[in-house]
DNA sequence: AGCATCGTGCTAAAAAAGTAGCACTATCTG
DNA sequence: CAGATAGTGCTACTTTTTTAGCACGATGCT
């Protein structure tokens, strides 16, 4: 299977959406796309990907319902690194900031609370 | 100009390049790239995310060097949001746990500590 | 000046992506 | 049971992407 970066344009779309929303059939897939494309299109790319290996279906109930066969928790860290390397020359901190920025105004005492915890014992941790 | 969504696979990589790198000249995007293509190739790409719009250049000296219409500082956003939509539900608390787990290794006392602060300052902030 | 080099602009063709349409099966509904 | 529906598997076609190649101008060297 290929690294993330060599998927097409439809291709990405649909693995963001199957890691955003968890497995789901092609009709779901479909209406969240952006500029969706007619179903048969969606159902195309689905068996294109799942050639490729990046997803696989089962079936439920009648119909299929496809997911990443990478788990989300390595999609994740592969973004995150993606990010890192791309727009924050790997530094951390910085997308921290990034982070506080874009979404502070919907944070909670609580999260950055708990934001700072986690922190503190990385730091006793790194001791 | 289309959203970064609707970038074609090569057309994504030199934008990652593009951001990463600051401005590039064809042959340093060239050789940043994945599978680099034939020189013309990645100047025939730079011509149409010129069309498109998505970058720009200059002459500098003798030759081109090619730079992202969008402000690195957009980008970042955008990319973040995205992220923070795609693998995380929005929560960035899971962003910063997500972060330390991925690079916990490589930080310093003093990053974790900027950390902390940038973060108490948003409480203070939010209050 | 003459030749090699580097970088550009353009065009055309190969390859990949994206899309629609049909045929078939299983279920539901009256 | 007959018809309508929902879902699947394919195949073929169109469009976009991706690529290589050639021609030209400027520069550097001998």
């Amino acid at each position: 299977m290929k690294p993330a970066a060599s998927l097409s344009r439809r291709e990405r779309q649909i693995m963001d959406i199957l890691y955003q929303h968890g497995k789901s059939s092609a009709t779901a897939v479909r209406e969240a796309m952006p500029d969706a494309p007619g179903y048969s299109a969606v159902r195309a790319m689905l068996r294109v990907l799942e050639d490729k290996g990046h997803v696989r279906h089962q079936a439920e109930g009648l119909k299929y319902v496809y997911l990443p066969t990478v788990t989300r928790d390595k999609a994740k860290r592969s973004a995150v690194k993606h990010l890192l390397d791309t727009f924050f020359h790997n530094s951390p901190e910085q997308v921290v900031a990034a982070l506080l920025d874009v979404s502070s105004t919907r944070m909670t005492r609580q999260e950055l609370d708990r934001m700072t915890e986690m922190i503190e014992k990385a730091k006793k941790e790194g001791r």
